[in-house]
DNA sequence: AACTACAGCAACCGCCGTCTC
DNA sequence: AGAGACGGCGGTTGCTGTAGT
């Protein structure tokens, strides 16, 4: 199926919202609720399309966004986050109250990309370290650099099974949905210490489950 | 003062997964 | 079952402000 932009039309507002726009959006939303996008500017009054409705509300109308700088626990935060997650930038700002992923998104594309580009060159002969993860059998190499920031991995099947605990007993069904899932991964990585070892304990798979994994020895 | 280069960021694009009929 | 609608997401673009020359 091929899908036209619904923002080519070329009787809709594009670019730089204004104040008025801004006011009638805050005020339908704030009255009827989140939600239907599609329809909504029509419901509202705005010559917008949805998804620019949607977007302007999610990353700059909502209340309870946070405005003015990262701070350096936020960034710290953020680095180690991506180190785990890579680009998945909507996981990441869940984990930052206030912040949304297309703040985050811009702000390591433009200070800590760069920032951080110079770590590329500070990779050590440390040995690797081996995750399994059990859901999917896969083995996860990590590599460090001197500061212990995680820079580089590398995937390969596997279909070894290691004496891996889950976050969730054998006893018990599986995860019944990605919120419990995702909050059993999280609730785990909050009671970890964030230095060095962190990163022996905890890898993720593809589809977010965590598992623990005996301390490596170096 | 005028111009250029660059950084920051808001907004758009297009893909994909889920939902609905 | 499958086509279309919808919402969410990450990648990218392009505008604006600022620093440098």
């Amino acid at each position: 199926m091929v899908r036209q932009a619904c923002c080519r039309n070329g009787e809709m507002n594009r670019g730089t919202w204004t104040e008025e726009e801004d006011r009638i959006l805050k005020t339908y939303i704030q009255d009827h609720g989140e939600g239907k996008w599609k329809s909504l500017p029509k419901r509202a009054g705005l010559n917008r399309c949805g998804k620019s409705c949607r977007l302007r509300w999610l990353n700059y109308l909502r209340p309870d966004i946070k405005r003015g700088n990262i701070t350096p626990d936020e960034e710290d935060l953020i680095i180690r986050l991506h180190n785990l997650l890579g680009n998945r930038w909507s996981l990441i700002a869940r984990r930052l109250p206030g912040r949304t992923d297309n703040e985050i998104k811009n702000y390591w594309n433009t200070c800590l990309r760069k920032k951080l580009k110079h770590d590329h060159d500070l990779i050590e002969s440390k040995p690797s370290i081996i995750v399994r993860t059990k859901a999917t059998r896969c083995t996860t190499e990590f590599s460090f650099c001197s500061n212990n920031e995680c820079i580089k991995e590398n995937n390969a099947t596997d279909t070894t099974e290691e004496a891996i605990v889950p976050t969730t007993s054998s006893d018990e069904p599986a995860a019944s949905s990605d919120q419990t899932q995702e909050e059993n991964w999280w609730d785990l990585l909050g009671s970890l210490d964030t230095s060095f070892d962190f990163y022996n304990w905890v890898s993720i798979c593809g589809d977010n489950s965590v598992f623990y994994q005996e301390k490596c020895n170096w």
